[in-house]
DNA sequence: ATGACGGATCTAATCCGA
């Protein structure tokens, strides 16, 4: 079986458990790396997983906010948070695990989303966010000689056409100059290469996330692509598919996020 | 008008999301 990996924010792990596993079923990754799981690391519902054979679970949670979580059917290694700008957040895990024959490490991200005003001096929210952004620009897409793929809620919408409207949100925290030229820095300075546009021509519009205050988020259609999986180019070249779940922004209680999931051609 | 919803929490009103 080809190598799959998916990213969900799942918007609380614990409420939307039946989700995920109708994700799992219907879709069958190798790996999900969920954020925003809103739980401590033993209120992380495991047997739900470990009944689909995703036994191999790395999680980092924390009370009520926030928490990150990678579960796999592959064997998990050298399992690792970095606490980005010293908050004492969740925000980010890496892992590592073995396809192709060879070692791969996966970084699973939760960007600050960063507040309503983009103002790093009267919003410390978002000064947090192009910190965390700032830290990110370390990170390259080979290291210890190995490929990484980096994916996660990036909180960013880079391109014009990764929102509804470029002209109507530039001053939007999430499509604001600062944060997609910072996005896009982390991304060419580590050598990433963004598998979305990688297969969707970058003058179609692209989203993973539609607010929930949207009367009619389907007819309205007023999205932002907010979710990202990257890689290391030698595996964007083995990219076979990447699928974004349109259809799981309709289910029964539904995440504001929609599952993004990419196929390899690696075993 | 993007657009007032939805989650967690010291179960009621508040903080947070983006």
């Amino acid at each position: 079986m080809p190598l799959s990996i998916a990213t969900w924010n799942i918007n609380s792990v614990r409420l939307r458990a039946g989700l995920v596993e109708k994700l799992l079923t219907e879709h069958e990754p190798d790996i999900l790396c969920l954020q925003e799981i809103k739980c401590m690391n033993d209120q992380f519902p495991a047997k739900v997983f470990n009944k689909l054979g995703y036994v191999y679970q790395a999680v980092h949670g924390q009370k009520g906010y926030h928490g990150v979580a990678t579960v796999s059917k592959r064997p998990l290694s050298e399992i690792n948070s970095v606490d980005y700008v010293s908050m004492g957040d969740t925000r980010h895990i890496a892992t590592c695990f073995t396809a192709g024959g060879k070692m791969i490490n996966l970084h699973n991200f939760y960007v600050p989303a960063g507040g309503d005003e983009p103002d790093p001096v009267r919003n410390p929210k978002f000064d947090h966010k192009l910190k965390f952004v700032d830290e990110m620009k370390a990170l390259q897409s080979i290291d210890k000689s190995r490929p990484s793929i980096l994916v996660g809620d990036l909180n960013i919408a880079p391109y014009e056409n990764d929102v509804w409207s470029h002209k109507q949100l530039l001053k939007i925290v999430s499509h604001t100059p600062v944060e997609t030229e910072g996005l896009l820095d982390v991304l060419n300075r580590g050598d990433w290469r963004d598998l979305i546009r990688q297969h969707i021509p970058m003058e179609e519009k692209v989203y993973t996330w539609w607010s929930y205050r949207a009367r009619d988020w389907a007819e309205s259609d007023r999205g932002r692509r907010l979710d990202h999986i990257w890689s290391a180019p030698e595996l964007a070249e083995r990219l076979q598919s990447i699928d974004i779940l349109r259809e799981a922004r309709g289910w029964e209680k539904a995440s504001d996020h929609v599952p993004v999931i990419a196929r390899f051609d690696l075993d």
